[in-house]
Formats: structure tokens, sequence, C-alpha cells
DNA sequence: ATCGTATACCTTACATGACAATGTACATGA
DNA sequence: TCATGTACATTGTCATGTAAGGTATACGAT
């Protein structure tokens, strides 16, 4: 994990980013930690050890559901599809994360400083 | 709090709030809730119950010093100023939060959505 | 054959931090 | 006198990342 980005905001952010990369498809953890890796320019590095109990509470709160799947290597994965619930609840953090960084922009200069 | 600001987004949002308004001079905390209530257009609102601490532990990390002031009403505040080592925090909180926004908005669309 | 690396999942002990509730105290106006 | 606003503070509870560790398979290199 890059260290420019504390635990707060990875604790912020975690939830609508695993929902969001589930917009696109089914996907399973580690694909995910390195979707995540990519869409932030590698800036952003998630442990293994905070995203499967992000999965588990997700799937607990009946944001997404998970199926067990072999691949024909004879890995294990456990792919995950967003619910109707996750589609709202992605919905509702994006404009908290709207209304937040805005009043962060606001209060840094306005204009992008 | 609007219900839509999750408590994760605050606890990651506090932080580079809170030293970002105190770049605009002195301040202390009943007057900085209603900036960040005013900086959000009114769709972020904190408890003092969440601030206070927050100026304690920031102050305790020599981000910010305070100093008791006495209004002529007879009131006793506490005004709060950014500390040299307060700004170089600042300046990586915004990095992390570019990073992490940016990453975001990358997965829910690209364009801005 | 064995070793390192990548893939792929999972759990636990610990520290941190928001939240709700509660408290203190003074000023002002109804 | 009573409610509201100002202004600061603390406590118990709960949620969550981190660091560290664990299990297991596949594959290429030595």
């Amino acid at each position: 994990m890059k260290k420019s980005v504390y635990k707060e905001l990875v604790a912020a952010s975690s939830r609508p980013m695993v929902l969001s990369i589930l917009t696109g498809g089914e996907n399973y953890g580690y694909e995910i930690l390195k979707q995540v890796k990519l869409l932030s320019g590698g800036e952003v590095e998630w442990s293994d050890g905070m995203l499967y109990p992000v999965l588990h509470r997700l799937e607990r709160d009946g944001l997404i559901t998970g199926r067990w799947q072999l691949t024909e290597e004879g890995r294990r994965r456990k792919y995950y599809r967003l619910t109707d619930r996750g589609k709202g609840q992605l919905a509702r953090d994006r404009a908290g994360w709207r209304a937040v960084y805005g009043a962060l922009e606001a209060s840094w200069g306005g204009s992008h400083v």
C-alpha cells in the first residue's frame, strides 16, 4: 500500500470502489486488487487482508453475491456480482463522495490548486 | 449529520478539511463546524463530539497549535492555527485524495457520470 | 527434484476513530 | 425563568485497516 493513501481513505473508498468495479461484470478478489491498482495508475494498492473482509461484509449486507468457481487449471475463485441493493448503495456512496470532495476542493482554494 | 456522508468518509476527510480551513487563518472549533457546512453547501454536517477529538489529535501531532482567548462577551474560545508540519500533511492528504478520487471516477465510468 | 514466485483465498490481535449521549458554562431574548 | 445558541469536553461502543500469519495450487528455473 502506498503511504500517501492513509487508512481512513481506504476505509472510505473500499465499498464504492468494489461496487463500482463490479458494475463491469462478475469479478473475484485477486483480480479486483489488480483493478484498483490499474484504475489509480498504480497510486493505490490494497492489501488482500483488507479486501477479503470487505467482500464478506458486502455479501453479508446483500450488496453483492458470490459463487465459487473452479478454473480449468484447478484454481478456486469466488466470483462476485452486484445486486440491486448494491446498485442503490453505490449511488448513495457516489453522492456522499461528491459532496465531501466538493467541500474539500472548495476548502483548498476552489480553483483546483 | 446528513446520512449520505457515512462515517468512514468523515474520518477520511476530517484532517485535510480542518487543515485546509486553517490555511485561511486562525479559527476555533465551533466556527470550523459552520465552515464545513458552508463549504459543502449544507451537505456535510459534523458533530461537535467528533470535531474536538480531531482538533486534539492534530495538536498532539504538531499539525496545529492552539491558544485560549477570551471574547469581550466573556466566552472562552480555543483558536488554532496551522504549523509548517500541518502544511506538509495537508499537501500529502491532498495527494492521497486526488489519487483515490481519481481512481473512483475512473471506476464509475470515466466521464463524470 | 526443489525453490521461488504468482495466484487465490482466509483469519487474528491490535490500534484507531466516529457516533451517541452526556456534561459544563455563559449570553441573550422571549 | 426558560429555551436556544455559543463553546468546549469526555465516555462506551462498534466498525475497520494493518500487519502478520496461514492454506493451497501452478509453473518456470535451477
